[in-house]
DNA sequence: TTCATCATATAACATATGTGAGTGCGGGCC
DNA sequence: GGCCCGCACTCACATATGTTATATGATGAA
C-alpha cells in the first residue's frame, strides 16, 4: 500500500526506509466507513487513532441551538484524530463526508514510536502542529476577512493539501460537500455561502460543477482570499 | 525558580523529579519583553522557544488592510511559541501585552528531550494539543456564538487557565487587555467589545474595573458562553 | 498647571450576513 | 414511469455588527 502519509511527511523532511517500515506496521487493521455516519464521536476515548487512506472527513462539533460547525476538513494522509493520542477524550466528533477507507493505528503503536523513533515522533508531533496551525489561520479568516475572502481563502488551502497527496488533476479538485457544510465549516449560512459562490464564479474565478471545483484563475483567488501557504508547512527542513 | 509550566503539566500527569530537573536545566536564560513589544517575529525562524513565566502575549497576525487577529492570548506557564521547534518558520508573532518574564528554552535542549524522555516529550506535545483544542473551541465560537456569547465563553476559559497557574484571586483574575485588543481576539470591532461589555454587566454577569474583572455569576456566565471546560484538559490521566 | 494621548463610552447611520419561504431540478427508489 | 427528497438557487426582509464621529475622563510629560 503507498501510504499518502508518507507521502506527505516526505515532503516535510527526509523519511528513512526503517521508519517508513515502522509506520506501516503500526497500521492494526483497515476499517472503511459510509458517507454521514461518525469516524469518532464526541465523547469517546479511542484506544486508536484514525488515518485517512480515501475520502473526506470532517471534525465538527453540535450546540444547543442545533448549529454545527466544522473546524477542520480532513483528506488522504491526514490523522483525523492523532490528537486523541494524548487529549484522551474526544472533544468533537469526526464525520465521514464520503465514503473514507481508513488505516486504524492503535496507540500504544504510537507509544511505542514516542519511546523507540524519536525523529519519526517529532514528525508526528509535527503532523498535529500543522492542523494547529490551520487552525489559526481559520481564525485569522474567521476573524477579519469578508465571507468571500474567506471562501476564496478555503479554496487555494484544500487545493494545495490535495496537491501535496497527488490528489489535483491539473486545476481540478474533487470537492464533495454540499453547500450547507460549506456553511458549516466558514461559520455562515447556506444562503451565503451561495450568493458568495455566485460572486466567485461571476469574478471568473472558480468552476464548480457536481464535485468537480476548478480553479480559473489562481493568482487572484489567491489575492482575494489573502492566502499565503507558508503555515501548511509544505516544504523540506530537518526536524 | 518554582515554574508554572511544571505546575501546569502537573494537573494533566505525573511529572518524576528527574522529569522536573530536565526541565528546569532545559532553561538557558531568563529574557524580560516590555509591554507593546515582540516576543518573536513573524517570519522568524527561531532556534530557541519561549516560555512564558509571568505577564500577558498574544499571537497574532496582520493583514493588507491593517487590520489584526489574535489567535491566541497566553499566560504563565504557556510556551508561546513552542511549536516553532517544528515548524521553523513563525507564521504569526508574538507580542507581549505587559511586561513579560520569559524562560528561553534552546530547540537543542528540546530536541535532546525528543531522544531522552519520551514520556516528557509526550507531555510537551500535549501542551501544543491542548493550544490546537483551544484553537477549535475558538474557531466554534466565532462561527457559530453571538458575540456576547462569545465575550462570555473567553472570559470563562481566561478564568480557568489562570487558575490552573494559581493566578487567580477568588472571582478576580487580572486581565490587561484594551477593548481593541479584545476586539482583535473576538474578531470584533472596539465599538462592539464595549456594547457586549455593557451587557455582560448590565446582566450582573461580570464587573471590570481598570485591570480587575471578577466573575459575579459563574454559572449563568459559562450558560451563556456554551462553556464546558473539558477541552482544557485540565485533568489528571497517564499520558 | 497645561497639554497631548489613550482608553472607555455612546450615538447615528451603513452594511454584511442571517432568516424564512419558495422554486426547480436531478437522482434514487418503488 | 412516477414520486419523493435533497440540494442548489433566489427573493424579500430582518438584524447583528461595523463605521465614523464625538465626548469624557484618566494618565503622564513638559
Amino acid at each position: 500500500m503507498i501510504n499518502p502519509l508518507v507521502l506527505k511527511l516526505e515532503q516535510r523532511d527526509r523519511l528513512s526506509d526503517d521508519e517508513k517500515r515502522v509506520l506501516e506496521s503500526a497500521i492494526s487493521r483497515i476499517r472503511v466507513v459510509e458517507a454521514d455516519e461518525d469516524i469518532v464521536h464526541e465523547g469517546d476515548r479511542p484506544s486508536e487513532s484514525s488515518l485517512l487512506l480515501d475520502g473526506f472527513a470532517a471534525r465538527y462539533k453540535i450546540f444547543s441551538n442545533g448549529r454545527r460547525q466544522i473546524t477542520a476538513i480532513h483528506v488522504a494522509g491526514d490523522f483525523v484524530d492523532l490528537h486523541s493520542f494524548l487529549l484522551k477524550t474526544m472533544d468533537h466528533g469526526v464525520l465521514a463526508l464520503t465514503p473514507c477507507r481508513i488505516a486504524v493505528v492503535p496507540h500504544a503503536a504510537i507509544e511505542k514510536i514516542t519511546t523507540e523513533h524519536p525523529h519519526l515522533t517529532r514528525l508526528l508531533w509535527l503532523s498535529t502542529l500543522v492542523d494547529g496551525a490551520i487552525h489559526r489561520e481559520w481564525l485569522n479568516a474567521m476573524g477579519r476577512l469578508s465571507a468571500t475572502a474567506h471562501m476564496a481563502h478555503f479554496i487555494c488551502e484544500l487545493f494545495l493539501r490535495l496537491k501535496a497527496v497527488g490528489r489535483t488533476d491539473g486545476d481540478t479538485i474533487q470537492l464533495p460537500l454540499t453547500q450547507a457544510e460549506l456553511g458549516d465549516t466558514l461559520g455562515l449560512s447556506t444562503v451565503h455561502v451561495n450568493r458568495v459562490l455566485q460572486e466567485l464564479r461571476k469574478e471568473g474565478l472558480i468552476r464548480w460543477q457536481g464535485d468537480a471545483l476548478t480553479i480559473l484563475d489562481r493568482e487572484r483567488l489567491e489575492k482575494v482570499g489573502e492566502f499565503t501557504p507558508t503555515y501548511l508547512n509544505l516544504h523540506h527542513e530537518h526536524r
